[in-house]
DNA sequence: GTAAAAAATGAATAATTTTGCAAAAGAATT
DNA sequence: AATTCTTTTGCAAAATTATTCATTTTTTAC
């Protein structure tokens, strides 16, 4: 594969599922979303083809609640959720600096870390509670995840891209 | 008024607005809601006479969200909210017995207690957050209640009895 | 690579929810 | 008690959201 085919393929990422929805996290946080419509506008001016159909679909696996308030209703990130709004601070893009890697056994993943870190990551994980994982149990650098029954590698992978977006690059 | 016509008064009293958004909030946060229509069913079951329309309205007055989780989608009472579900507990219930009355002064409301009941009855207003107030200061046996503009005093009402179920009996 | 399997998506539709409007019910005023 | 004003409600329509089914795209297994 020569670099352009390679760029070509870098920049199709950008548009894949995990992207789209790391944009609709960042859209609902940062600004009032009223209706789906709306929020699609949005998407279709930063470039996302996608209908209201995937829109509601990717809102399900988002939990993205809608919420009544004083004006009408609004469309928001619940806290301590799959995508909680702390997403993209500083902290996590830290800690994520500190993943080596993650294999799977059965229904068991491990996240290896550097050391120090994976008491942290792990922190981060149980405190975005994501329905893929039961639970885990972390070391100084090494963290075990117990995957909810009927959850693929791939399925966990997407959730904690979501979790955490900076391990896109080293898991996507 | 006799007797008899004093309890059909109460009779009466069961079935309106504030009392069927109490039972709302009672069902949604003892069982699991998926849609209006089911919750229409139980409110119809429980003796309350009224249209999905309504109940949508009611809805959003209680600020009640749908929350996609993973079998479908939840109504929830939101945290901290103005209806949150440490509505119906004891200590609510103890220290809506330390009221007194409540009167009203242009966009102020006095709200007086039994000594000591003010800061603890403020705190739990505070912490319901609900549109209707902009704030409140507390002494020992008085609460400063200051209204939103535009906030007629029997809205206030309403929204306190919401918080607060018993006091429905003091001030409904 | 190619075939098979799984996942993601769109179009159309179904289901659900919200709202404008007029009527009914309830409060306040005289 | 009659009148006026306010609030609540139902109906029907509009708006919004979820899902079914067929197709395309992506991933997996060989």
């Amino acid at each position: 594969m020569n670099n352009f085919a390679k760029e070509l393929h870098i920049y199709s990422k950008m548009k894949n599922r995990t992207n789209r929805q790391l944009a609709i996290k960042q859209i609902i946080a940062s600004q009032g979303i009223h209706s789906q419509e709306e929020l699609l506008a949005q998407l279709h001016a930063q470039g996302f083809d996608l209908t209201q159909a995937t829109l509601s679909r990717d809102l399900k696996i988002l939990k993205v609640a809608k919420v009544p308030n004083a004006t009408g209703y609004v469309y928001v990130i619940p806290e301590g959720g799959n995508a909680s709004q702390a997403n993209d601070n500083n902290e996590i893009r830290f800690l994520a600096d500190g993943f080596r890697d993650l294999n799977f056994s059965g229904n068991l993943a491990v996240m290896r870390t550097r050391p120090g870190y994976a008491s942290s990551i792990a922190s981060v994980l149980d405190n975005a509670n994501p329905y893929e994982i039961l639970g885990s149990i972390a070391g100084d650098d090494t963290i075990l995840l117990v995957m909810r029954e009927g959850i693929t590698p791939n399925d966990l992978k997407k959730s904690l891209i979501l979790i955490m977006p900076k391990l896109q690059e080293k898991i996507g």
